[in-house]
DNA sequence: TCTGCCCTAAACACTA
DNA sequence: ATAGTGTTTAGGGCAG
């Protein structure tokens, strides 16, 4: 009740409110720490009306974009579609473009295409002279591409797009999920106009728009599957998974539903389905197109696999694998609907890992072999911008379970730094983070405050809000220990309690759908999996989630080690305790203490190198590869002998019990 | 529903 | 007095 009363009389942090949907630089009031790159008034157009200006130039050249992808659409013949600098979803194909407003424009267009269409205006501006507004002009090409990373970080956390900011769109093309499939079928079977969807069929490029070896999306493979036949024979649909084998007599019925592509209509029997079947999902232009772009999809898949596949044989070969194991490449693909395997619960952390390399050829039970999903639970975006509204994500996904967020940081360093996100990181974490990245393993509240403004972007704004959450969050975890130091208090990490506040499963680590496929095809991948992040890492990245949101690689990778890892036992802080970090490590932790100690590295150590002194190499993109396949081939963990830092990790495993 | 975790907000105390 | 720091409480949301 005190809260309450206070809360409405006083206002402490007046716009906390301001979500980050306005492209007006928000100079937060706040704060205003360092690196705030300010003041751009100039010349005779007020920055405002700049800003206005080069948005409605951008807004501009956006429709007439589209308006070329829609025409291009039209062409029929057209057995290449067309390449424009950016490819453009189906969904954007839908709308008139005339209608589409700067925050459609901004949540339609990928960060790549967005870049793309505003460094078209900006070349075009240039041309027209207009170079001297070029800085404003970057900050709203700045701004908008943070927009349209967060939205693509939103859409991430709702498990919609499993992707990387900077590659959202080719990888959503590369790697549609059946959330994203059936998404998209939905879009395809509401459209009006059959002609529209022949149109979208035609135009939905699930090809990569990069140079990946997919780019030119194989149309002819339309032919090889008469349309017509298909809607009562095919037997490509990606939702069609064993439940649906056994319980209807039909591929597209079950469940006593229709499983046609965006219907889920309601059937009680066969008889009835096959009524509706031949009623509503009658060969026609919708029909013909959905067919398309199932084909599309189904192909795209394919392609992606035989890609993995191919991947997978080089790198077996390459670990001194026996490459003749392509046997589970040849079983039906557990490619589950989106349903199953997103409920498919991921309890199966491979404990049962140490299963000989035999096993390697053997399908045991694929599916169980590692967690399995990106349910989209667990990506769930924590929108709730609700009362707070300070950000628009919150917390643990990613963090508790996995804690990934030195992986994450390394890789998405630039974008946090830049882009206005909130790092999927609770405050904990993150403040952990920022200790043990210091040369000494110990910081003082400002060099914390310091080092998350420097870091994120985020944080250059709301500053009392997050401040006093870091404050809150130093006073409130165990794990973090003030120590009185001679320049004042500085605070430190007790791992030990940190580690406690991790339960000992990975539940909360969600695996795509894919990357079950990918386990269920190779369980001996899975194995490796367990035993190299790395590994964990590259295999997501081949599987066409190469930006799969880096929060869920890391976690991919992390978590497969995160029980075996138990990171390094820091005691309390003291000098001693920073030497005991290393006790019985190899010469690379003393390396790593050494340049601890002088402090004269950079003051960004290798991710690996403090949240894990112990030195689980994670990033040496190579796995493994100097020497040690034997871990990655071995299931065998005990009968072998591990790399020291792996071997304590396994030891270090019940950290309780070295209380 | 319960519980734990996380977040924000706020009050308060202490110190430089 | 002020700002910074540190502690504590309260309440709400989310997930298991």
């Amino acid at each position: 009740m005190m809260v309450e009363s206070a809360s409405e009389t006083i206002r402490t942090t007046p716009s906390n409110q301001n979500g980050v949907s306005s492209l007006s630089s928000q100079s937060d009031g706040g704060g205003g720490r360092e690196g705030g790159s300010n003041g751009d008034a100039n010349g005779e157009i007020s920055p405002v009306d700049l800003l206005h200006l080069q948005q409605q130039q951008a807004l501009q050249a956006a429709r007439q974009f589209l308006l070329q992808q829609a025409s291009g659409l039209n062409s029929p013949g057209s057995n290449e579609v067309k390449q424009s600098p950016v490819q453009v979803p189906v969904s954007m194909a839908m709308m008139s473009p005339q209608m589409i407003t700067p925050q459609q424009m901004q949540q339609i267009l990928s960060p790549p295409q967005l870049q793309a269409l505003l460094q078209q205006q900006q070349a075009l501006m240039l041309q027209q002279g207009l170079g001297s507004k070029q800085l404003a002009f970057q900050q709203q090409l700045i701004q908008m591409q943070q927009l349209q990373q967060q939205h693509i970080l939103n859409l991430q956390r709702q498990g919609l797009v499993p992707l990387q900011p900077t590659a959202a769109m080719q990888s959503l093309q590369q790697a549609m999920c059946p959330s994203d499939l059936q998404q998209l079928w939905k879009e395809v079977s509401g459209v009006p106009s059959t002609e529209e969807a022949l149109k979208q069929a035609e135009g939905l490029d699930l090809s990569t728009n990069s140079s990946n070896s997919t780019s030119a999306f194989p149309k002819a493979a339309s032919a090889h599957i008469p349309l017509h036949s298909l809607p009562n024979g095919q037997s490509h649909t990606p939702k069609r998974d064993s439940h649906e084998e056994h319980a209807g007599s039909h591929p597209l019925y079950g469940h006593g539903e229709c499983k046609w592509p965006g219907c889920e209509a309601l059937c009680e029997d066969m008889g009835q389905f096959i009524k509706h079947l031949n009623n509503e999902h009658a060969l026609d232009d919708r029909s013909t197109a959905q067919c398309r772009v199932q084909m599309q999809v189904v192909q795209q898949l394919e392609i992606q696999l035989a890609k993995e596949s191919e991947r997978l044989q080089a790198m077996m070969t390459h670990l001194h694998m026996r490459p003749s194991e392509p046997k589970p490449f040849n079983q039906p693909l557990n490619l589950a609907s989106s349903g199953s395997l997103l409920k498919r619960d991921s309890e199966a952390y491979p404990e049962g890992l140490p299963h000989p390399p035999t096993s390697a050829a053997t399908p045991i039970t694929p599916l169980r072999q590692g967690p399995s999903v990106i349910s989209s639970s667990s990506l769930h975006t924590h929108s709730h911008s609700h009362t707070h509204g300070v950000g628009p994500i919150r917390r643990r996904n990613s963090d508790k379970y996995c804690t990934p967020i030195a992986s994450e940081l390394a890789q998405n360093c630039e974008f946090y730094k830049n882009a206005d996100v909130r790092p999927p990181f609770t405050y904990a974490s993150l403040i952990r983070h920022a200790i043990l990245e210091s040369p000494d393993r110990q910081l003082t509240l400002n060099e914390i405050y310091n080092w998350f403004t420097r870091k994120f972007a985020y944080f250059r704004r709301n500053t009392a809000t997050w401040k006093n959450a870091v404050r809150h969050n130093l006073s409130l975890h165990k794990c973090f220990v003030r120590v009185e130091n001679v320049k004042g208090a500085v605070w430190t990490v007790d791992e030990v309690e940190y580690q406690k506040r991790r339960p000992p499963k990975m539940t909360g680590c969600a695996f795509h759908p894919l990357l079950s496929l990918s386990l269920s095809l190779s369980p001996s991948l899975s194995l490796c999996m367990c035993r190299s992040p790395t590994l964990v890492k590259n295999m997501i990245s081949g599987l066409g989630f190469g930006s799969l949101n880096a929060s869920y690689q890391a976690a991919l990778a992390e978590s497969s080690l995160s029980l075996l890892n138990s990171p390094p036992l820091v005691t309390p802080p003291s000098a001693a305790s920073l030497n005991m970090l290393h006790v019985g490590h190899d010469d690379v932790s003393s390396t790593v203490e050494q340049v601890n100690s002088n402090g004269s590295c950079s003051p960004t150590l290798s991710p690996q190198q403090y949240s894990h002194p112990v030195h689980v190499k994670e990033e040496p993109t190579e796995v493994e590869e100097d020497g040690r396949p034997v871990s990655l081939l071995a299931g065998v963990t005990h009968s072998l002998p591990l790399p020291s830092d792996e071997r304590d990790l396994e030891e270090d495993l019940p950290t309780e019990e070295l209380e």
